[in-house]
DNA sequence: ATCGCAGCCTGTACGC
DNA sequence: TGCGTACAGGCTGCGA
């Protein structure tokens, strides 16, 4: 699942690329759902001749800003992937949209599920602007997220899990960042002592980042698992210390680690280290 | 205010 | 071996 590191390493790939300067000359796509609300003509419409001016990214979004005010929004959800092709690869049919651009470079979207969501817009910021603050920036500060535990009653798992909050966690990294913290997923956001909310802060900033340097994760061998720009894999899945390790001993303590559901969601605990009031 | 659930979708893992 | 079924999960929208 394409997460905050995820996201980033597909863009520093496309940002290896040199897009900038590069012309949109064809948009072919086959899954209407993949580009709603606007219609897949109007969505090639909208692309059509335009240059792109920029690729950056915000919390799970990849954001391609392009001439005239325009910009590619991207969000890969649970199996998108997004690969940069020579105009004459072979296609395969998970292959739902693809960008055409000149110089015989193609990025096509490759979505097994079909969640991915593609928007053209000249507004990036009505969609933007509703995300809580990246995590490794400076407005993820310990007094901001030390003032907005105190004031909600919120478990941990879903509130992490809530981009609105905090812009960027998924399944996997909230799990991670939790057991780095040695806290429980069902603990009280307004319980949290100000050391253990410290705690916290240090260790999602510390597992996105290590998640971003080992070039994110890919689980499994499976059709729509993340991958690179270049088609690599990622490599953190190495380094993960509770997330699909139920049954297997904790790497501090030694006990069993155990998978439970929490806000709906599969999540790996070490019942150890994370014992505090549930 | 906060939670739970359905829906979107299809590959995978499991049971028989 | 092959079939059927449950499950996985980011996000939205709805109802409790």
């Amino acid at each position: 699942m394409p997460e905050l590191p995820e996201v980033e390493t597909v863009v520093r790939g496309l940002q290896a690329l040199r897009l900038p300067g590069r012309r949109i000359q064809r948009v072919w796509l086959d899954c209407p759902s993949m580009v709603a609300p606007l219609a897949p003509a109007e969505f090639a419409r909208r692309l059509q001749g335009r240059r792109i001016t920029g690729v950056a990214r915000r919390a799970k979004y990849i954001v391609i800003s392009l001439s005239g005010g325009w910009t590619l929004l991207g969000h890969l959800r649970m199996t998108g992937q997004l690969a940069a092709l020579a105009s004459g690869a072979p296609r395969d049919r998970h292959q739902h949209l693809v960008i055409g651009l000149d110089r015989g470079l193609e990025l096509r979207c490759r979505d097994t599920r079909k969640f991915g969501r593609w928007l053209v817009t000249d507004d990036p910021g009505a969609i933007l602007s509703r995300l809580g603050p990246e995590p490794l920036s400076r407005d993820f500060s310990a007094a901001w997220l030390r003032g907005r535990l105190r004031h909600t009653a919120r478990r941990l798992k879903p509130l992490l899990l809530d981009q609105a909050f905090l812009a960027g966690l998924g399944n996997i990294y909230v799990d991670e960042a939790l057991w780095a913290a040695r806290l429980g997923p069902m603990r009280r956001a307004d319980s949290l002592t100000a050391a253990e909310a410290a705690r916290l802060r240090l260790a999602i900033r510390r597992v996105l980042s290590q998640g971003i340097r080992h070039g994110g994760t890919t689980l499994g061998e499976g059709l729509g698992n993340f991958k690179l720009v270049s088609g690599r894999q990622g490599g953190h899945q190495r380094w993960l210390q509770v997330f699909h390790r139920a049954g297997r001993p904790c790497r501090r303590c030694g006990a069993v680690i155990q998978r439970l559901v929490v806000a709906q969601r599969g999540t790996h605990i070490c019942p150890v280290c994370q014992n505090g009031n549930h």
